[in-house]
RNA sequence: GGGCGCUUAGCUCAGUUGGUUCAGAGCACCUCGUUUACACCGAGGGGGUCGGGGGUUCGAAUCCCUCAGCGCCCACCA
């Protein structure tokens, strides 16, 4: 069998994913064995995988992957969100394409659109997990409006309704006049405009007086009931208690004082419109104002717009400006730059606005997420600092309004009976809540015709909350098997910008609805930019293709690629497509050391050599050094670190020591002993590659001996951490520097590898002989030789205080050997002059510890040692 | 406006409670190399006054103060 000498991942990746699949190697089911859960952040149903997905899926599955290695019960949920408003936006836009409008269409319609939609795309970008390796147990994939999820959705809203958590209240909320709707406050996004600030000058009623306010939106004066003055600000007593008439609609509003006001801010005097501001609405309340909405709901002026009726706010501002400039009213226009509110889904600016909308009081909920978070460590973020960020809100939540004015998602199940503000009744079902109309309502007439439903829907994120309660049915049934197994789940892996969105929020609905934590650990990611630093967008251009990168590099190479370059927990990444290239180059390396290893041959008859035996011991050690290390860089989810300790391990290590240390001789056989050792190595190397590299790994453990069908490394065993010995370590490292030395006099002296040279030493007390044999074959030394003098002629190097021989003929550079000796003299030199004036110091010696004073005694001795060596050489070369 | 974080080699970052090899890694760069697994390779090499200044200490990239630059989150100043 030839082996290519190039290894080609897409004519393996395949292959492998479908033998995983055909043994249900993803696949869990309660045992007895301790369970290792992960639920995915379910991606928008209508999504396509970009580089945030392939960053963050890559480390579940390097987690769920390492865990199923170690023995766990892995269980890795998939699942997509409905996404209510991003889903609607995008399905409203292609309906717009074919030229149906929303409105135009009933419930009933728009949604088997939405449907048809979501069963075209909704299963693309998990096809697209595949192939980036994903290890999920898609026999579990959930849907956030799967009818089961749909019912756990419903049956907490009236949980909670029934607790007294729920209201419905007439309050200012944010409005996003594109999509119609409401939003809660983390879907509002801040921008910084440049704007300006409107002097606008108001007639005093009965007085040739004026009053003049700074605004920055002129168009919502037709909304002004009042205009406000500090009590304090004596440049306005006199107009306490009078009458000021708004410029065009002429309506006559008092003056009123509140402390509210701040004089230093333009003018000192503020217009209030509590229709259009939350400010506003709370100064209106405390002094009984009068509420104008001006604004339709697609934010165009309503009939108290009088002429402007019909028309954008944002026309409206700019005729409006005219208007009152030609009625004198406008005293000045200044730049001005504010902050102003976008919705995150569609950019509208938002129109703070007046409405009946759900709430979920927020105050009870989010008590044990503040204990068991940031008192008792219950839940572990990573990185740590985010814990600042998540502290700040949760001490200030507001009542989450959870309520839309959509049509895509879980309607919400309240039922009218009546016109009254009390007419309605919260139930899981419509008989159910007939039931309780007729109760409510004393009128035991009330058909199904008389109730009606509530026409809005929830906010996406009051579906996810629940997600990994809910993808065990915990809420349905909260006694399950699965539930009571599976919960909580380990470890939770998803971006920083949805911490308020879903991670607290699935943290109060654990405690609320499970008395428990949804997860142990929470691993943010950072941002995925690209090489400059900007963000992705479709605008950029800058976003690669993710299946294009597969097919490039490999899934086995992206996916190393992501985290060779990943900086930890937090922190933004900048995506280099080199760094893939790295990843492929990787998969090649180990895939070149698996044919040199299947193309040894064996034979019973030849013994091992002592430099095969040293070396495996060397390995051996190494081995379990850099597992311990790894071991540790994953406990603290350091992804990148344990990839990096396992990439030079491999490489370093394996590839360039080992294998080198062990290869027979040209033409001969390796004996059966280092053969079984050398494989046995290998499988222990695929092994803990495996969760980063799960194809190329799988594809040679498979063919690197026989297997049975039902073997196979997905499910192999992870290595077990044993004592090693340091020494071994340590005088290996030695070894390897007097190779080192080898080459660079072979370097210079231009004396090619085959031609055998003989190496001699002197005072080689302090030299460790263990390897000796390892340093004959990486060196092609034909002895060793350990003598007591100089030897003349003979070029020389150093490791530590020992100095080493290549006796060899012709000519050698006197004056360079020199020079070379008298540098290295001088620095030690100069290193020993500075150790020395720390242990003269005696506050030195007599605070630091006792060990580093030891420490800087054996450096005083080793320099010492050093530099007599090299005097010597130096007073034998003169 | 408040809070948090960052600033170490050309780039991306490590550097754990101040003290083991005159500051490390990977990439990039330079030199050399057709050694029979791999040029997606091998052997070497250069490169940092640890953002500036001050302080504590026997000793600071590491602790404190201060200045500068960058980033993030939160907030109702019209």
């Amino acid at each position: 069998m030839a082996l290519e000498a190039k290894y080609i991942a897409k004519e393996v990746e395949d292959k492998w994913y479908q033998y995983w699949m055909e043994h249900r190697y993803f696949h869990s089911e309660v045992d007895d064995r301790e369970p290792y859960t992960i639920v995915i952040p379910p991606p928008n149903v209508t999504g396509v995988l970009h580089m945030g997905h392939m960053l963050n899926n890559t480390i579940q599955d390097v987690l769920i992957r390492r865990a199923r290695l170690k023995g766990f019960n892995a269980c890795w949920v998939p699942g997509t969100d409905h996404a209510s408003i991003a889903t609607e936006a995008k399905v409203v836009a292609k309906l717009k394409e074919q030229g149906i409008q929303k409105k135009d269409l009933s419930r009933e319609a728009f949604l088997k659109h939405a449907w048809d939609w979501t069963h075209e795309y909704g299963g693309v970008i998990l096809e697209q997990l595949k192939k980036l390796g994903c290890s999920c147990d898609w026999d579990r994939t959930k849907f956030t409006m799967d009818d089961d999820m749909s019912e756990s959705v419903v049956k907490v809203f009236v949980d909670l309704y029934n607790k007294g958590l729920v209201y419905r209240g007439y309050r200012m909320v944010n409005w996003d006049p594109e999509a119609k709707t409401t939003l809660s406050d983390e879907e509002v996004e801040y921008v910084d405009k440049q704007g300006k600030l409107y002097h606008i000058t108001y007639q005093i009623k009965d007085s040739e007086e004026t009053v003049t306010i700074a605004t920055t939106r002129p168009e919502t004066i037709l909304g002004d009931t009042a205009i406000c003055v500090n009590p304090e600000d004596e440049r306005y007593t006199h107009l306490k208690g009078k009458k000021a008439i708004v410029p065009i609609c002429n309506r006559e509003i008092p003056i009123i004082e509140d402390d509210y006001v701040d004089m230093e801010f333009g003018t000192g005097c503020l217009k209030i419109t509590p229709a259009h501001d939350a400010n506003d609405k709370n100064l209106g309340d405390k002094h009984n104002l009068e509420v104008v909405d001006i604004f339709n709901e697609d934010a165009t002026l309503n009939s108290f717009g009088m002429h402007y009726e019909g028309k954008d706010r944002f026309v409206v501002r700019k005729e409006i400006e005219k208007e009152l400039e030609g009625l004198g009213c406008l005293a000045k226009v200044e730049n001005y730059n504010n902050r102003v509110g976008i919705s995150e889904r569609t950019k509208a600016v938002i129109e703070p606005r007046l409405s009946d909308q759900w709430f979920l009081k927020m105050e009870d909920l989010v008590k044990p997420a503040i204990t068991s978070v940031l008192e008792k460590g219950d839940i572990k973020l990573y990185p740590k600092k985010i814990e600042n960020t998540y502290r700040h809100w949760v001490e200030n939540i507001r009542d989450w309004n959870i309520s839309r004015q959509l049509l895509w998602g879980q309607q919400i199940p309240a039922y009218y009976y009546g016109d009254g503000e009390a007419d309605f009744v919260v139930a899981e079902t419509s008989e159910k809540a007939l039931q309780m109309a007729k109760e409510k309502s004393g009128n035991s007439q009330l058909t199904a015709a008389d109730l009606t439903q509530d026409a809005d829907v929830f906010d996406t994120w009051f579906s996810s909350w629940l997600w990994p309660i809910s993808v065990f049915d915990g809420i349905r049934n909260p006694d399950n098997k699965e539930i009571n197994y599976y919960y909580p789940t380990n470890d939770l892996v998803t971006g920083p910008d949805i911490i308020f969105f879903w991670v607290a929020r699935m943290i109060f609905a654990g405690y609320e609805y499970r008395n428990d934590k949804p997860f142990s650990n929470v691993y943010f990611t950072g941002i995925v930019r690209d090489i400059q630093g900007r963000k992705m967008s479709k605008q950029l251009g800058n976003s690669p293709d993710a299946l294009k990168l597969i097919e490039a590099y490999g899934a086995d190479g992206v996916r190393t690629g992501m985290l060779l370059l990943s900086s930890g927990a937090g922190n933004d990444l900048l995506f280099d497509e080199d760094k893939c290239q790295q990843g492929k180059a990787f998969s090649n390396k180990i895939w070149n050391a698996f044919r040199l290893i299947k193309g040894w041959e064996v034979s019973d008859t030849e013994v091992q050599p002592n430099s095969s035996k040293v070396a495996l011991e060397w390995f051996e050690a190494k081995f379990q050094q850099s597992l311990a290390e790894i071991e540790d860089h994953f406990s603290k989810y350091r992804l990148s670190d344990a990839l990096m300790t396992t990439y030079k391990l491999v490489w370093d290590d394996f590839c360039s020591w080992l294998l080198e240390a062990v290869k027979p001789a040209y033409g001969s056989a390796m004996d059966r002993n280092t053969h079984t050792s050398v494989i046995a190595i290998l499988e222990d190397c695929l092994t803990i590659l495996h969760p980063f590299m799960p194809f190329v790994t799988e594809e040679i453990w498979q063919q690197i001996i026989e297997r049975t069908p039902e073997e196979a490394l997905i499910v192999a065993s992870w290595p077990v951490l044993k004592e090693f010995d340091a020494n071994l370590i340590k005088d290996f490292d030695f070894a390897t520097e007097v190779v080192s030395g080898i080459r660079t006099i072979r370097k210079d002296k231009n004396i090619p590898f085959k031609d055998e040279i003989s190496l001699s030493l002197i005072n080689h007390e302090n030299a460790s002989k263990t390897f000796d044999t390892v340093i004959q074959k990486m060196g092609n030394i034909s002895e060793i030789q350990y003598v007591s003098e100089k030897q003349e002629g003979a070029l020389t190097f150093r490791v530590k205080s020992n100095e080493y021989f290549v006796p060899i003929g012709g000519a050698i550079d006197v004056e360079a050997e020199i020079a070379k000796i008298t540098e290295e003299l001088q620095y030690t030199e100069g290193f020993l002059k500075s150790v020395q004036g720390k242990l003269k110091n005696e506050r030195f010696v007599n605070n630091a510890p006792e060990q580093v004073v030891a420490m800087e005694r054996q450096k005083e001795a080793d320099a010492l040692a050093k530099i007599e060596t090299l005097k010597t050489s130096l007073a034998s070369l003169k």
